[in-house]
DNA sequence: CTGCGATCTGGAGCGCGCTCCAGGTCAAGC
DNA sequence: GCTTGACCTGGAGCGCGCTCCAGATCGCAG
């Protein structure tokens, strides 16, 4: 959907690009995880590419296994200006070492698994 | 607790050497995931070496996300002898490919939150 | 003008994986 | 003998992150 040169995005297209249902992406608003989306005349909204952009970033936190919470917090500060430029960073980074210990973890554990799949194989031979 | 030569180990010694709760543990043989645990006269339960080396299976197996119900199917054959090591098998490496998908979406994202960071680096300069 | 499908709202419901609680039993130390 | 603390059971409750529903409205194809 294009008015006056800007591209806007419907509930289900945003859907598709994103991988939220529609349902998600509804309850992200309510929550206060995205601002006021954009609506028509008669209410229906519309997402913008900016909106698209801060789901990207939610979708990466979200597979990532950041908790809402944290998530919302993120978003608050994202909306007032680039004086919180540093505590976003804060926020990502800590995040960023998250990810690396779950990496580990899954690391580790693959081994483990892979040790009894080697012990199986062994000793149903 | 050494009982004519065999060690066996309470609820709060297994909470601390597996990292599952005392609670947890009830609930796993609740519903089935860890077969009925060896009690004494008492009715207190008391864990053996074997019930802790299959705990750190489901530690291994819970650390990387399979679900409870696809644990209590592995639980469930395991008990049957060893004419189902090739479905353990097969329950295995199935997870296992699921742990590569998982590292591979973590570095992914990973990459993508990073590339955030560095945005927010630039241009708060 | 009529359908019909996409969307709206507020709120209830759900699946998962625990976690907590009440009320009771037992074992060891003082 | 009494206290204390670990443990028992059955069942309720909870936090998270959606997901679903009813009932209404809108907007485009035929």
């Amino acid at each position: 959907m294009i008015i006056s040169g800007v591209t806007f995005y419907s509930p289900a297209q945003t859907a598709e690009k994103t991988g939220f249902s529609i349902d998600t992406l509804r309850y992200y608003e309510k929550i206060g995880l995205l601002d006021r989306i954009d609506r028509t005349a008669a209410g229906r909204r519309r997402f913008s590419a900016d909106d698209l952009g801060f789901l990207g970033i939610l979708r990466c936190l979200r597979d990532t296994g950041m908790p809402i919470a944290e998530m919302r917090r993120y978003a608050e500060v994202s909306r007032c200006g680039e004086e919180t430029f540093e505590e976003r960073i804060a926020i990502l980074e800590a995040h960023d070492e998250r990810i690396d210990r779950q990496i580990e973890t899954l690391l580790a554990q693959r081994e483990h698994l892979r040790d009894k799949i080697r012990y199986y194989r062994e000793a149903s031979r």
